[in-house]
DNA sequence: GTCTATAAGATGATAGAC
DNA sequence: GTCTATCATCTTATAGAC
């Protein structure tokens, strides 16, 4: 694998497992076995790198969704196979979401880094929120969701659930919050008002 | 104010901007106006710091979440209103949950403060799980929710939203995020099979 | 592309005076 | 409790040889 791919591998490991601040371009020399100096080289700064590996991530995403488009039409299917994104993601060996892991540490990061960041939580929401459309044509989610909220919340409760996860090092707590985050969407009640 | 209470004060609005790994001693004191051995003095290694961080926010939480059972009855409104203690983290300056930034760069964390930010999202969980329990007795809330996993899918959200509302500066991500909570819990709709 | 060498500054932490 | 002084180490980053 080419010199480059290697560096932004490894700190995108280092991202997600300890976040921006916490690792050093010593850390990722020593793993491939070569000089900071050549890291400079291939990421004059670290933001270069960040920037690298928000795009990399950006990437990575864009084609798993469209697979997932590709193979599957019903919209609950489709929105529990992109629950099972994250949940893969965490199970490649505890990790969080490099993006999530980026947006915490906002104030200390770039601000092209930022933005990247954000493109790809809104997209994840937006996408959710189609979704959402869908399936309420379909008849297979209720009619009285608001789309825009279901999406956002999806994207909270994965990220957020993928810090759990990883906290207790414990798998259940992702697949709560999806078997959850399903049930909340899904038709076959009758859409009453509320007593709370 | 006494300067420990300071120093952990200050640190914790960093800890919730930008992370344990982002900030320095030198940082802190700079804004107190002392030198970083007179925090040494008080808190030997950066460890002690998190712990007494630690602490204080599980503390306060405590006391936060005693208020809510003291003055309100409904288990809807205990609900909305312990979410509302993470809008309120959130609005007082764009800050994320401690907890959460903390459980974020586990790897390079103590393992003592492991064990305490554990303690406060399992917490977390507990007492939602409780919230609902609560409300299906009064039939406030739907019958066939699992407690555990809507306790792991607020506390779950709500951080993952908090991430989202920082990262965006916008205040509805978090509000869209308790809507559709609410809305997944309370009852008013049959109980039927899923045609998802 | 990778190296050696080096810079300039930050970091967590300690010893000992006041 | 706070200070000065100091430490060893790590950090990002650059210059220039190979």
């Amino acid at each position: 694998m080419a010199t480059s791919a290697q560096i932004i591998e490894i700190a995108q490991e280092y991202v997600q497992k300890v976040g921006f601040h916490a690792f050093s371009y010593r850390d990722i020399a020593e793993r491939i076995g070569i000089r900071t100096a050549s890291i400079h080289y291939h990421f004059p700064t670290k933001a270069h790198l960040a920037m690298a590996i928000v795009d990399r991530v950006r990437y990575a995403t864009a084609a798993a969704v469209a697979e997932i488009e590709a193979s599957v039409a019903s919209p609950g299917e489709r929105l529990r196979r992109y629950c099972g994104l994250f949940l893969q993601t965490w199970g490649s060996g505890d990790r969080l979401c490099p993006m999530c892991m980026l947006a915490m540490g906002q104030d200390a990061i770039p601000a092209e880094v930022q933005g990247g960041v954000r493109d790809f939580w809104q997209g994840g929401e937006s996408w959710v929120a189609r979704t959402v459309r869908a399936g309420q044509a379909t008849g297979a989610f209720r009619r009285d969701l608001d789309p825009r909220s279901v999406g956002r919340t999806f994207v909270a409760a994965l990220e957020g659930g993928m810090v759990a996860a990883r906290a207790f090092s414990d798998r259940t707590r992702m697949e709560d919050v999806i078997e959850h985050l399903m049930d909340s969407v899904k038709a076959g009640r009758t859409e009453g008002a509320s007593t709370v």
